[in-house]
DNA sequence: GCGTTTTGTTAACGGTGTTAAGTTAACGAC
DNA sequence: GTCGTTAACTTAACACCGTTAACAAAACGC
């Protein structure tokens, strides 16, 4: 039998304090930034304590992303309250860009960092359960809006949709991120382009209400 | 008078090596996880012989990156035979994701990677001379259809039109070189979403042709 | 031939992520 | 109470990184 560990509260306490001083850190000055060792000193123990609760630097990052997934999902999960289906997707994109411009360094982490090789639950998210996974909260509600009738009658596909409205979304977010203060390019508000984004892809997409006399 | 150095061209010849090598492991492994002694050892001279030609790593980057946008403001040049500006948008559209999904490591590197502090001249790149900077091409070509009276009315503001094309495209291609192969979405083809993007920002942004009758 | 400059080298510095080996403290068994 | 076991943690070290300092050799003007 394994001896039991001598406390198991005080453990998670501990990797609780190693995450929050990297998610600190990796806000403020970005992943590849931080090392190993301002964490452990924010924490005031060794850099190799670390790797006692953490297999190594990318096993740290996954724990962070993990629950950034999950406020993610938390944060849309709001939208479900609105009745109108090409409403609740209007909003949807408006509040997932404000997720990402609310933590722009999270958003990088989520986004827009490649990750070798990341099985799909070794997240320990739950692939497909609206509840944790924003994608498919986001597929549900196009699925829904679908059934509804509200698409255009060639656009059969719910899941192509969603990626296109996914990817319009992440474009002005990741150019924002990236390059929003590069002083190359004369971008114009932010508000204004999520917004023409957004009602650009529903205004094509949606089924037209009625034809209009000429 | 300062001494004339030796050989102007052997230098530029090596130059070009080390450019020529570093271009290859960057595009192979990407920019961080090659090292300047890697480089060195291609190109077959010590790793310090090449802050003889760059001040630093992020020197040597920005040099290929320069290169890297005079080709895609060269390959975005072809869409100029096109006569029709909405076509021509819409074909520039599709010629920037080639470029961008034939070239994933030198796209990362111009678009997806934040530089800080860059000048704009910094590149040796003349900002808003449509044959070396592809913006202004893009910009240009959104002005000239919204001269035509090829937008809708309400849209009188061409920049936030480019740029919310340009988000638009950017958004597919950039989540496909991160997430394309992550095995966590159910991908549609490339084909398909770059389609319904470019198609459904053009649709809906164009000034109504003609009102069918009812 | 001489001094200077260019072009390259090797050695080294301070940093990184990570591992190996050693230390301290708490526990169950006798 | 002491003994072995084990968890939790430390320091030392490894191999690597980008970069700089110090030095060598070859080519040039005079």
């Amino acid at each position: 039998m394994p001896p039991k560990q001598r406390n198991e509260q005080e453990r998670q306490e501990t990797r609780t304090r190693i995450l929050d001083a990297a998610r600190i850190l990796f806000v403020e000055h970005g992943i590849e930034a931080t090392s190993m060792r301002e964490i452990a000193g924010r924490v005031g123990c060794s850099a190799t304590a670390i790797y006692l609760y953490f297999r190594d630097k990318r096993d740290l990052f996954r724990a962070l992303c993990a629950t950034d997934f999950l406020a993610l999902a938390e944060e849309m999960r709001q939208m479900e309250r609105i009745v109108d289906p090409m409403e609740r997707l209007h909003r949807l994109g408006i509040g997932y860009a404000r997720f990402a411009l609310s933590h722009p360094n999270h958003y990088r982490l989520m986004f827009m960092t490649r990750w070798p090789q990341l099985a799909a639950d070794e997240l320990g998210i739950e692939q497909g359960n609206p509840e944790q996974d924003a994608y498919a909260q986001l597929y549900g509600m196009v699925a829904e809006a679908h059934a509804a009738g509200r698409f255009r009658a060639d656009l059969d596909d719910p899941a192509l949709v969603a990626q296109t409205l996914w990817a319009g979304v992440h474009g002005v977010c990741s150019l924002e991120i990236t390059l929003g203060e590069d002083g190359w390019t004369d971008w114009r508000p932010f508000e204004a382009r999520i917004g023409l984004m957004v009602e650009s892809l529903m205004r094509a997409m949606a089924r037209l209400p009625e034809v209009p006399h000429g």
